[in-house]
DNA sequence: GATGAATGAGTCTTCATTCAT
DNA sequence: GATGAATGAAGACTCATTCAT
C-alpha cells in the first residue's frame, strides 16, 4: 500500500509539473527531463506512467478536464429555474478560472492549440453537458435566446477564460465587483 | 526596384509560410527549413531577412496585427453614434475573423500561448486604442455599462475568437444569421 | 529439491527465450526486459542465473553448443571404416541442423558475427575433435584428401549450415533426397 | 564539381566506416556517433546522405553486393566451357573473398543475421545469375551433378565464406596451395 | 543577395542493471 | 530466492544557425 501511493504520488507530481511548465513554455519547449527534474525523478520514470510525451500531455489534459467538469456541477441542481441555475454554474465556473488558474490556463491552451490529440480534444463542449441542457430548457421557456449552444457559449462562458489570461498576463486584477459585472454581462448577452 | 520587390516577395512568403505552418502544428514544431521550403528560399535566406526563429515570429506577429489592426478601422468614423460606432467596428472585426481567418487563428494562438516575447503581447488590448475611445464615451454618455474595458472586450469581442476557432475545430459553421445573432449578444452584454 | 528443479527450470527458460529472441532480432536488438517476460520471470531474476547480458548469451552458446556436440557424436563409434564413420557423424549434423535449427541457427550467428566473446569463439571446430581423429585417420589411410582440416570442414560440414539458413529464409524446403544428394557432394568433396 | 566530389568523398566515407565498424562490433552495437567520428564528419552528416541508420546499412549492403559482383563476373565469358568458366567464376570469387576481406566478411555477416531488410536479402542468390545459368548449362550437359542450385551453391562457393571467416578468426592462413585444394574439393562436389 | 552543406547542442526514448521489499 | 520499480548512461535523430561559395 506504501507501494501504491508512492506510485500514485509520483504520476501526480509529473502531472503538476507538467502543467506548471507546458503552461509557462508550451507543449514543445517543455522538454522531458525537465518535468522530470520538476517531479524529482529520472527521465525514464516517466515512461513507467506514461507511453510517451503526448500521452503525458494528453493524460494530463484529461485529468484536468474531468477536475474542472467536476467541480463545475459539484453544487448543481437540475430542480432549480434556469436563472438560478445558470448562475450557480456560472460562478462555480469563475470560481475555478480564479482559484485553479493553473489549470484553466493549461486547458485553454490545449482548446486553443494543436497540441492534443484530435480525439481528446473533438469532445469540445460536450463535457458541459448539463449546462447544454439547461440552456435547452431555458430556450423551451423563452428565457433565453433561441441560438446556436456555440454563440451561448461564446459570450457567457468563454470570456471568463479570456479574463483568466487577461489577469496573467496583464495589468489587471479579477476582484468579487468584477465577478459580479461579468455575471450581468454574460446574463444579458444570452437572456431574451 | 525589381530586385527590392523580390526582396519584399521573399519576405512576405516568409511570413505567409510561417502563418500557414505554425496555425497547423505550433510554434516549435514548425523547423525553419520546413518555412524556408514552403516560402521556396533556402534556409539561410531566412536570416538574411530575420535575425533568429523568435525575430520571425515576432515580426509576424506585428504584421498580422497591424493587417487586423488597419482593417477593423478603416471605415471607422469617431462622429458616429456610440452604437453605430460599435456596430460599425464589431462587424469589421467580425468579417476579419471568418475571412481572415488564418490571420485570426495565427494572433489568437500568440495571444494564448507563451510563443511572442513578453513586450509584443503585453500590449493587450492598447493596439484597439479607438474602440477603447468609443466605450469611454459610451460609458460618459451612460449608454455602455462602466465597467473595466478588459471586461467589455471579453464580452463583446474576444467571443468573436472563440466561434472562429470552433468553426474550424468543430463542426459548426458560421452564417449571416449567426453573425447578427451574435452581434446582439455581444451589444447585449456591455449596453447599459 | 522441488526448489532446486524449479531453479533449473527457470535457467533453460532464459536459455531457451534467449535462444528464440536472438534468432529472431540478434543480440542488442534483445533487451533483457523481453527475455525475462518470455521466460515469465522479472528482469531482476536473471541476475540470480547470470552476471550479465553477455555472461547470459556465451552461457547460452556453451551449452547449446555441447547440445549439439552431444547429438552429433552419441552414436559415433570410433571401430568403423573412415566413410562409414563419417556418413553416421554427417547425417547427425544433418539431422540436428535440420530438426533443431533453433539450436544450429543460433550456434551459426554466434559464429559469424561478433556476439560472443573472443575466448569462446576462438575454439573454432577443435569440439568437433572425434572428427578431425577420424580424418587424420582418413588421411593417413589415403581415403581423405591430405589438406587442412579447415578446408575439410568449409566443404563437408559448414554447407549444412548454409542451406539451414537458406530454408530458414528463402524459399527452399530441404527433403529426404536433398539430404542425400548433400551427403554426396560432402563426401565427393573431401574424398580422395 | 569540387563540391560534389567533396559530397561524394564524404559518402565513400561513410559507407568504407560503417563496414568496418559493422564487421568488428556488429550493426547495433555500433552507435552512428563512432560511425561519424571514423568518418570524420558530424553525426548530423549522416542524415544529409542517409534516411537513417537502417538505411545506412542497407544502401552499404547493396554497394558491397555490387562491387562483388561486378567483380566477381567482369572476366566471365559465357562462351567457355562449363569447367572453364566455372573456375574461372570459382577464382574471382575467392580472389575477392581473400583480397577484399573486409567485404565479403560483411556481406557474410548481412546474409546472416537480421540487421538487412527483407527485400535487400530476399534476393538471395540470384545476383549470381551468370553462374546459375552455366550450371544450368552443365546440368544439361552432364557435366554438373542435377541437383538443386542451393546445393551447388552450398558447396562449391559458401565454403569459400567460412574459409575467409576462419582466417580472420583462427590461426588459419589461406595460400596458394589452399586455394588450389579448396577449388579441387569445390569442383569434385559439384560434378558429375 | 542567395544558398546548400555542415554541425553542435539538445530531445525523446531505451535499456542493462540495481535495490528496497 | 524473487521481484517491480527506478534510473544513469547512452543512442538515434532533429533543428536553429552558420559559412564558404
Amino acid at each position: 500500500m506504501a507501494k501504491l501511493q508512492k506510485s500514485i504520488d509520483k504520476r501526480n507530481a509529473l502531472i503538476k509539473a507538467t502543467i506548471e511548465l507546458v503552461n509557462n513554455s508550451g507543449f514543445h519547449a517543455t522538454p522531458m527531463s525537465k518535468i522530470a527534474k520538476m517531479a524529482n525523478v529520472s527521465p525514464a520514470t516517466i515512461y513507467l506512467y506514461f507511453e510517451n510525451k503526448q500521452d503525458l500531455v494528453n493524460q494530463t489534459y484529461l485529468e484536468v478536464k474531468t477536475k474542472y467538469t467536476d467541480f463545475v456541477f459539484k453544487t448543481y441542481d437540475e430542480s432549480t429555474s434556469v436563472k438560478t441555475g445558470f448562475e450557480l454554474i456560472w460562478k462555480r465556473i469563475a470560481e475555478f478560472n480564479i482559484n485553479e488558474c493553473e489549470y484553466s490556463f493549461f486547458l485553454n491552451q490545449c482548446n486553443n492549440t494543436p497540441i492534443i490529440d484530435e480525439p481528446s480534444r473533438k469532445e469540445g463542449i460536450r463535457h458541459l453537458q448539463p449546462l447544454l441542457d439547461l440552456w435547452e430548457r431555458g430556450k423551451k421557456e423563452g428565457v433565453i435566446k433561441p441560438i446556436s449552444d456555440y454563440i451561448l457559449y461564446a459570450y457567457s462562458i468563454n470570456p471568463l477564460s479570456y479574463l483568466m489570461i487577461a489577469q496573467k498576463q496583464y495589468e489587471f486584477q479579477l476582484n468579487k465587483t468584477h465577478v459580479e459585472e461579468a455575471f450581468l454581462s454574460a446574463w444579458d448577452s444570452i437572456k431574451r
